[in-house]
RNA sequence: GGAGGGGUGGCAGAGUGGUCUAAUGCACUGGUCUUGAAAACCAGCGUACCAUCCGGUACCGGGGGUUCGAAUCCCUCCCCCUCCGCCA
């Protein structure tokens, strides 16, 4: 939600982000000022009248406590005049304030300037590709097949358990997932973020400050008994750990990470590109999160991103980062870069990450202020957040891109580190064949 | 799930319908004094909105109600504490 100042201050500027973004009308900035300027008339008059009320009620008081009942009751009776004028403009207000929410909250973010215009995947930028895609001698095999080889994930009996997109993890398979997790956060601590394990459900107030809802309340698994959402991603509680609070500026930057399961409704994605673990219900994921002062979130969007890549280095998977255009751009982002790995067996594209700098419109709904060390007003603290990373096409690329001609897969070393095995790491190998179910 | 007790400004803590729409203490900031510090004294010290200025309005866990007037009374929801029940 954008700053009510913000439009006052530079509607063109508000415009100029909504004709990037691709919109055909800019009307709705102009609807916001006019209702503001209506809604701030409204609001001084009701004020004069609630100062009358209060002097008057002060004036009642006192001659009660002097005993003078006639000149009392003389006031009362004019009060309650007031008081029904009084209530006749609560309403207005309350419906004016309503109408202005309701327009704010349609409005997206204003993108950052260096964010290229566009409407399509297509309009993304390539900011540079990593890694060198694998050459295969033989026929790879996609993850599904590899997975169901090497008994690795069991899709058939998830789907039986609790549904399409909820498959088990089995053997190497599950601690390969315990294996990235624990790798993705131990590079999380050591570049300074705190690790926190949050709740996995959240209530509504929480989803309306990072944004998830009003306009994503579709994508979101609802508790409806307790009126409590499954979490979409670690963003959601992560972001909130500090909303409503005024946090000194020394504290910042506040650094966080966590590891959740997130839980995605999806409802009507079907296909091919959803085949396999390339798009779940249930997924694993690391979050990382950022709050900063307004001067460093730029930098600091760069900082995580490359975060990010490293990870994927030491994974030694190929991969590009995209920087997203106005078009495709989360509606709550000022910028927003994704890491896509290739995925060999697929010979495709999968996105592990989205890296987004939301400057102060998440903190404006989370009421996330800090107060500055000089002194003075709370300002509005920048979010970010980022994936680091989302674990199931990870594990889709890095079988499909280190499967061999035997049909064996090793996996990278640093893996078998956080695994804890010795040595190399070979799936399909006589030893991991004697782990299976 | 049941019974009882509570939620007041950074913290502590008064205030049970009207002369403050929040006393007082601590903490904090500035000043006086001092070679410096401490102490003492003086002043300031929540958030948001409206108003060109003077100033005004709202917020005592959230929401609603009663009243000329609500931190105070009523309803409702949330949270915390104690005890009981259940339980990894």
């Amino acid at each position: 939600m954008l700053e009510l100042k913000r439009l006052r201050d530079a509607p063109a500027l508000v415009k100029d982000a909504l004709l990037r973004r691709g919109w055909q009308d800019t009307r709705v900035v102009d609807e916001v000022l006019a209702l503001d300027k209506q809604h701030r008339a409204h609001l001084t008059a009701r004020q004069s009248l609630q100062a009358r009320q209060n002097r008057a009620a002060q004036a009642i008081g006192r001659l009660m406590r002097q005993k003078d009942t006639n000149a009392a009751q003389a006031h009362i009776r004019e009060q309650s005049r007031l008081k029904q004028e009084i209530k006749a403009a609560d309403a207005d207000l309350d419906r004016m304030q309503a109408a202005l929410d309701a327009l704010l909250l349609s409005i997206p973010n204003v993108p950052d300037a260096s964010v290229p215009a566009g409407r399509a995947a297509k309009d993304n930028v390539v900011v540079h590709e990593r890694g060198h895609r694998p050459q295969f001698a033989f026929k790879p095999q996609p993850h599904w097949v590899l997975t169901q080889t090497h008994q690795l994930v069991d899709f058939a009996r998830g789907a039986k358990v609790a549904g399409a997109g909820f498959p088990f993890f089995v053997g190497d398979g599950a601690r390969l997932q315990r294996a990235l997790v624990q790798y993705f956060l131990a590079s999380a601590q050591s570049a300074g973020y705190l690790e926190v394990q949050p709740p996995l459900v959240v209530g509504e107030a929480s989803a309306h400050g990072t944004g998830q809802l009003p306009d994503k309340e579709g994508q979101m698994y609802r508790l409806l008994e307790d009126n409590l959402y499954l979490i979409p991603t670690a963003e959601v509680p992560l972001t909130n750990l500090y909303r409503g609070e005024i946090l000194a500026e020394t504290r910042l930057p506040i650094r966080l990470c966590g590891y959740t399961p997130c839980f995605r409704r999806e409802a009507g994605s079907y296909g091919k590109d959803v085949r396999g673990l390339n798009r779940l219900h249930q997924f694993d994921k690391v979050e990382i999160v950022q709050i900063t002062r307004p001067e460093d979130s730029g930098t600091v969007l760069e900082q995580m991103v490359q975060h990010a890549e490293v990870l994927l280095e030491q994974l030694e998977l190929p991969y590009r980062r995209l920087l997203m255009c106005t078009g495709e751009m989360g509606f709550n982002q000022t910028k927003q870069y994704d890491l896509e790995v290739w995925s060999g067996g697929q010979a495709r594209w999968l996105e592990v990450s989205s890296v987004s700098n939301f400057k102060a419109f998440q903190a404006h709904r989370l009421r996330l202020r800090y107060r500055p060390a000089s002194g003075g007003k709370p300002r509005l603290a920048h979010t970010l957040n980022g994936s680091a990373l989302a674990l199931p096409r990870i594990v889709a690329a890095l079988l499909e891109n280190n499967q061999r001609a035997d049909g064996t897969i090793q996996l990278p070393s640093i893996l078998s580190r956080h695994a804890g095995i010795d040595g190399d790491w070979v799936i399909g190998a006589q030893a991991a064949r004697d782990r299976r179910i």
